[in-house]
DNA sequence: CTCAACAAAGATGTATACAGCTGGATAAGA
DNA sequence: TCTTATCCAGCTGTATACATCTTTGTTGAG
């Protein structure tokens, strides 16, 4: 919680209007779990911590609603969601969906700039394998992500894999701090495999190697979760 | 323009905050070609019509930037956006490979109340090809989208539905304007099918069936959109 | 001791004033 | 006449005050 109270004010050196800055800050923390589900963002305190007044955090806040993570209530607050089972299924079974799609949907040539990203990617990943790091591990994944978006071609396509994306992160991060360093060896393989298929310029193989390892999350989700239903 | 000006609030009956009322109202005016796209959308104006200040106005319309219809510039105005003959393709590639998934993935039951309302849009769409109306048409096409959406199981692959709907419908609207009668003439078709399927419970066929019309849509935005250029 | 009514604290929802930005009109100079 | 600098009207972006809703703790009667 107070872990970001040092922090004033947001990157916006990019060029993007400060609420865009604090609407991606925001859904990030969520997706990291900095923000764990049930917590109560506060919009007085955001501004504050921000330095900014409460209606751009209202503005951020507001357009990260229709993911479905946060929920806000008259006189109550907004709320991180937690995803039931069955949401988390959808979002599973529509990422192995999309994942088929990437290959086959136009998708963009492969350039040397992605070769160095997933070899530096991989390089990373060597090294988490050694001493892992959730967080490290987190944000690893994450530029994956970023990569694999910029690699489609269809606008729709990527808008829709990134919001399955957001919806599924918490949750897969959340499995991934528990089951350690077994996920970092399974990152490896997942980033020499699609460094492989990039090297090749196969799209589809990039979209196969994506659904496999996404079915690999699931079943490490539906594991470790049904060992957390008997705790809870 | 100022068709609207004699409605001084939105309906709000259904319980929905104000601020929700208000974003459906704008996408359903963006859909249904009210708000043609270039027009520029003014907070002030539009917080007259509705008996509120800008502030719900500015919420409503942040939530719905997502869907990438409108742009908002400093200084200038929200935009209702034109989508580029890419994008437009994007889109219906996009909801041809959904509607692919409609059926397999953890669809609902087919119940007699979805029956009922086929059966009712059918009809009105039997009375509409005796005399063409394009609004009629419009609406009609708006329950059918909501008829299927209710009948798709997975969260996320109903919102994806819902969202690559918006982004078609108001090019797919004014194709169907230029297009009169035929369009009613394919939309009885469509619904004759579609009725089968659901008194059979075959979802799989729903989603073939839409799949088929999708790809028939298209088609005819290709061919007038392509007229359409030698005008411009 | 229990329970109900009430009051107060604190959250979001809304209205409004003002600051900052943009595009076009206007006018001065070459 | 053409160019360019400047100004201004009008829009969005932001801050802030106030309204309304929810929760919770307290206080009183039974």
């Amino acid at each position: 919680m107070n872990a970001f109270k040092s922090r004033n004010t947001v990157d916006t050196s990019d060029g993007k209007t400060s609420v865009e800055a604090i609407q991606n800050e925001i859904l990030r923390r969520i997706c990291f779990l900095d923000y764990e589900p049930g917590i109560q963002l506060k919009e007085a305190e955001l501004a504050v911590e921000f330095g900014v007044s409460r209606t751009p955090i209202r503005d951020a806040i507001g357009r990260i609603k229709h993911l479905g993570l946060v929920e806000t209530r008259n006189g109550v607050g907004t709320v991180v969601v937690t995803l039931t089972p069955d949401q988390i299924r959808h979002v599973y079974e529509m990422r192995l969906q999309l994942a088929g799609l990437i290959g086959t949907m136009s998708p963009r040539e492969a350039t040397g700039k992605d070769l160095v990203r997933i070899t530096d990617l991989l390089n990373a990943a060597i090294e988490l394998e050694l001493e892992f790091d959730a967080r490290a591990y987190v944000e690893l994944n994450d530029l994956l992500q970023d990569l694999i978006a910029d690699l489609i071609g269809n606008t729709l396509l990527k808008s829709f894999w990134r919001q399955a994306y957001f919806q599924a992160a918490s949750t897969w991060y959340r499995v991934a701090s528990l089951a350690g360093s077994e996920v970092a060896l399974s990152l490896v393989q997942e980033l020499r495999e699609l460094k492989e298929a990039l090297e090749r310029n196969d799209m589809v193989a990039v979209g196969l190697v994506q659904r496999i390892h996404i079915g690999y999350g699931y079943q490490r989700i539906t594991r470790f979760l049904s060992c957390r239903n008997e705790e809870t």
